[in-house]
RNA sequence: GGCGACAUAGCCAAGUGGUAAGGCGUGGGUCUGCAACACCCUGAUCACCAGUUCAAAUCUGGUUGUCGCCU
């Protein structure tokens, strides 16, 4: 039996995947399913750089606009939704093209990583949150030691968010996080897959970064954000956590100036695209796709159908 | 031309005699249910020269540079 194929196109945020993966779902007959934390959220547009309807050249796209920002939205969640899309998109004949920033997701899909069925206990988190505020970080940190010694080996004592969860694994399970997380590192892709990582040099990359954050600006961005603010949305919801939106509401709430919010935003930006290097570059089984070593995007474009035809060429030949 | 002030890492900046705080940036890294999140690591010998002293970024003299004021 062959496996399902999958394309998944990622790279730092303003690297320029939205423009590639149109013009490769065109070629493949594909179809296109977003792989980023915000973009997922009604209502924020400018902000999140989410494509255009008229930019799509009629091809379909998925888990964009799918949730409101005040709904509840994890891996858990998006991993679940995104498999259910592939299969759809597999089923009726068309390839999957996995497309967006957040490696954390595609990571989810990609390796199949168990989340198990439980729910996640709010109540818990904010008891141990609590627990960290009175007793301190380290005091918490200890209690994680106690019963899971290797998951406090592994955490900083600092990284309150992650010993919580850890804290929280266990309760709900009664096993030690540690070891579902080695035992998970272990798993294969159940795709045929190519796994493409857009590249810039990082200066070229800062350069679009910043004239991105100055073009949402003119797009309204600000406008963006206070619509969101009277639908009801505050700081302290995930999707107003997200770049751009944070930093705005500050300086519309008076404890930032607008100046001052957008080099926030450019600098954070930045930073972000930092990070997603060094998840990418340790991710096994990616290709890189350094696209200053080729002529122009059509050269870009036609290398990837290419290299895709190949793939999907394969899988024809392992089904018989 | 005269007077005065200042010269500490890419930037901001503590430190005024005992062998260089901190912040930002930069670079690297962690990440398996909030991930555009959360978190960790990362650098100088103090403009230059000479002197005082057991010991100077810190005191003295000179050189250079920057800024301000004056004519």
């Amino acid at each position: 039996m062959s496996k399902t194929p999958l394309i998944i196109l990622t790279g730092p945020t303003a690297v320029g995947k939205t423009a590639l993966s149109i013009g490769l779902a065109k070629a493949l007959d594909g179809e296109i399913i977003s792989a980023d934390s915000m973009q997922v959220y009604r209502h924020m547009n400018v902000g999140t750089a989410k494509i255009k309807p008229e930019e799509m050249q009629g091809v379909r796209h998925h888990l964009i606009d799918e949730f409101e920002p005040w709904e509840e939205f994890s891996v858990a969640v998006f991993q679940k939704r995104c498999r259910e899309c592939i299969e759809d998109i597999h089923r009726r004949g068309k390839i999957p093209i996995l497309t967006g920033g957040t490696g954390f997701y595609i990571q989810s899909v990609l390796y199949a990583v168990d989340f198990e069925e439980t729910e996640a206990d709010t109540f818990y988190r904010e008891e141990l949150a609590e627990f960290a505020k009175c007793h301190g970080k380290e005091a918490l940190h200890r209690e994680l030691a106690k019963v899971d010694e290797k998951a406090a080996d592994a955490i900083h004592p600092n990284n309150v968010k992650r010993v919580i969860r850890a804290l929280e694994y266990y309760r709900q399970t009664g096993k030690k996080i540690s070891e579902h997380n080695e035992t998970q590192r272990q798993k294969h892709a159940k795709y045929h897959f190519r796994y493409y990582v857009l590249s810039l040099p990082r200066d070229v990359l800062y350069e679009r970064i910043n004239k991105r954050v100055d073009k949402m600006r003119e797009e309204g961005l600000e406008e963006e954000v206070k619509k969101l603010l009277e639908m009801g949305c505050t700081r302290k919801m995930v999707s107003m956590q997200g770049l751009g939106y944070k930093e705005i509401i500050d300086a519309l709430e008076g404890r930032d100036t607008m100046d001052h919010a957008y080099e926030r935003i450019k600098q954070e930006t930045r930073h972000f695209a930092k990070r997603q290097f060094t998840w990418f570059r340790r991710e096994r089984d990616v290709t890189w796709l350094e696209k200053e070593k080729f002529a122009d995007e059509d050269a870009l474009l036609w290398y990837c159908i290419q290299d895709c035809m190949v793939l999907l060429d394969t899988n024809i030949g392992d089904a018989q």
